[in-house]
DNA sequence: CCTTGTTGTTATCGACTGATAACTAAGTTG
DNA sequence: CAACTTAGTTATCAGTCGATAACAACAAGG
């Protein structure tokens, strides 16, 4: 073994993060081992459960994270230009980074279990009212973006969009639909 | 105990597929025991998997069984009057039935299993085409149909629509667009 | 009534997996 | 450098869970 680079804890948490958002985006909350995102991060599986506390309160902070990556996204975007289209098209860019779409989508499918789904529901509002008080959409407004959003996360997680998209006659009629996302 | 009254295989088979319907849906493919489906059955355990094959098997055949619910739906409605806001007021009517849609939403977030992604893949598709069929929708508008109903998809899941809604005034608020979904 | 096919069970295994305990080692400070 | 703190490991357990095997009970036909 080489030696080993000794970070601080929250050095190590962000990278155990960071793989715990790859491997949930992978086989969601209950399908992904501990041992696999402390392999992904290099380093043991006991640290992994005693840097975060447990596997839930890992997969909570996971969730957290990603949301706070997409307000970043819209708020980042709507500097630049407080309109709809101009959060729509950023969030086309988050498409790239498929594992944040598909883990809040694994964060809504758990949500039956009132842990997750209590968060994962005030996330959700938050991202709502940011969207309208950034852009001062209406909320029929907000709620075909959010509608379109859903469907493109939904996308991503078949693989249909993103990186290495599994192509699909329906899919790039779809895609079609939205200018600007295809490439 | 009482006498157990003995069905055909097949009929127990679909009494076994709608338990597994519900609990999958509460709580995902990797996160459901095959002995839970068997208790909400009232069979044993192995029995479930004997008349399934694998517990793999056995989610494919309820994602497969609630596409074809969806799909019925759709064609019924499009029977009676061949719109897409026909579509949409009985897409409306199936939030009664949270776990139809929770469950293909657990398909979505699995897809990242080639086993379970390519059955999902397909049936999104033959949705999304049935769809253009029975309306004669353009691309367009069956990208903005299918988005919202991943909308109310995803707030199924959540629980703040369908059967005992968890009150939130952002879901309310994306409610009033909806004419007709509310009771 | 007895044989045969089908429905269903009990018993059990073997692999997996989150979590804990106990220990090691690397910095850090006085 | 010695005492202490913090980062990280190895070893291991206790519970879980899908699957298999072997057996039991019921029904039906000859």
């Amino acid at each position: 073994m080489t030696t080993r680079t000794r970070l601080t804890a929250a050095e190590r948490a962000e990278q155990v993060l960071e793989a715990a958002i790859t491997a949930f985006a992978a086989t969601g909350y209950a399908g992904t081992r501990t041992d696999e995102i402390a392999r992904l991060a290099g380093v043991s599986q006991p640290y992994v459960i005693r840097l975060f506390g447990t596997k839930q309160q890992l997969f909570l902070a996971a969730v957290e994270r990603v949301c706070d990556r997409i307000e970043q996204t819209f708020t980042d975007a709507a500097a630049q230009r407080p309109e709809l289209d101009s959060l729509g098209k950023a969030y086309g860019t988050l498409l790239a980074e498929r594992d944040l779409l598909v883990l809040l989508l694994h964060g809504f499918a758990a949500s039956a279990d009132p842990a997750i789904g209590e968060p994962v529901r005030r996330r959700f509002g938050r991202i709502y009212d940011r969207v309208r008080e950034l852009t001062g959409a209406t909320a029929e407004e907000a709620e075909k973006f959010l509608a379109t959003g859903m469907l493109l996360t939904v996308m991503a997680a078949m693989k249909v969009v993103g990186p290495d998209p599994i192509a699909q006659s329906w899919a790039t009629d779809l895609l079609d639909c939205f200018p600007g996302i295809k490439p």
